[in-house]
DNA sequence: CCGCATCCAGAATGATACTG
DNA sequence: CAGTATCATTCTGGATGCGG
């Protein structure tokens, strides 16, 4: 998205501006509402469908199936299914999801550490309007 | 607005997925279409609206409005007006702002590193699905 | 059990015009 | 210059029902 410079201070690996806007959807699919929440919560092993929908509490059956078709076509998860009766699905992730799941902690850490900074920042930015 | 989808329901405060789900909503600010790229631009020091219109390409004035607006609350950067004619406006980063670059940047560094794998599997999707 | 299809409400975003 | 206001459009996610 962005096509003018994108010198970042110092340690900015740049190769190029392509590629700056290229990882936009990388981000978007990784800020979307579930997404890391399923990587994570598969960082433990295979999962069948319904075991990580009782793991991710609150998406919908829909989400799921969505959220799981696009992490599969990103080649973040397989998706092996069972033609047993009763049908089974199990997911997994790749080397390539499980690649992700270090720089995800790494926000995650980051996150942890600085939430009640930001709680009380939008607080304090809250009751200045007030 | 930006800020989030989440927790709008007193959610019980559970051990377990407690921690994961506490950082949903910073991935969600991360990974809405335009946060990410403008802190990335304001690295390189203090800009002006403007400024920052013209390197985040495809923005649109209401949406760096409401981004910095965002990005203002949670406490990431901090907005200065000069009472000049024509009037200036400052977006700079905070601290905290400037802390969030390191493990975004990790991100940005392993999207990079691996949009090619992304995309390949992607097409690979699309064709199996042809 | 898995999950697709459909419908629908509301949110997010964009385009455009206007203001101090 | 740096917004605000309004309207149109697109996107998202939840609910429900059906099908393998």
């Amino acid at each position: 998205m962005i096509r003018g410079n994108m010198h970042v201070t110092g340690e900015a690996p740049d190769p190029g501006q392509g590629n700056c806007r290229k990882i936009s959807p990388v981000l978007a699919r990784l800020g979307d509402k579930w997404s890391v929440l399923i990587v994570m919560q598969l960082g433990n092993g295979p999962r069948r469908f319904n075991e990580i929908r009782r793991m991710v509490d609150g998406i919908s059956q829909r989400m799921l199936t969505l959220t799981l078709r696009g992490l599969e076509r990103d080649g973040m998860v397989t998706r092996t299914v069972y033609p047993t009766i009763p049908p089974r699905v199990d997911y997994e992730l790749t080397p390539l999801g499980r690649s992700l799941r270090e720089p995800v902690q790494a926000l995650g850490t980051w996150a942890m550490a600085n939430l009640d900074k930001i709680e009380m920042a939008q607080r304090e930015f809250d009751s200045r309007k007030a």
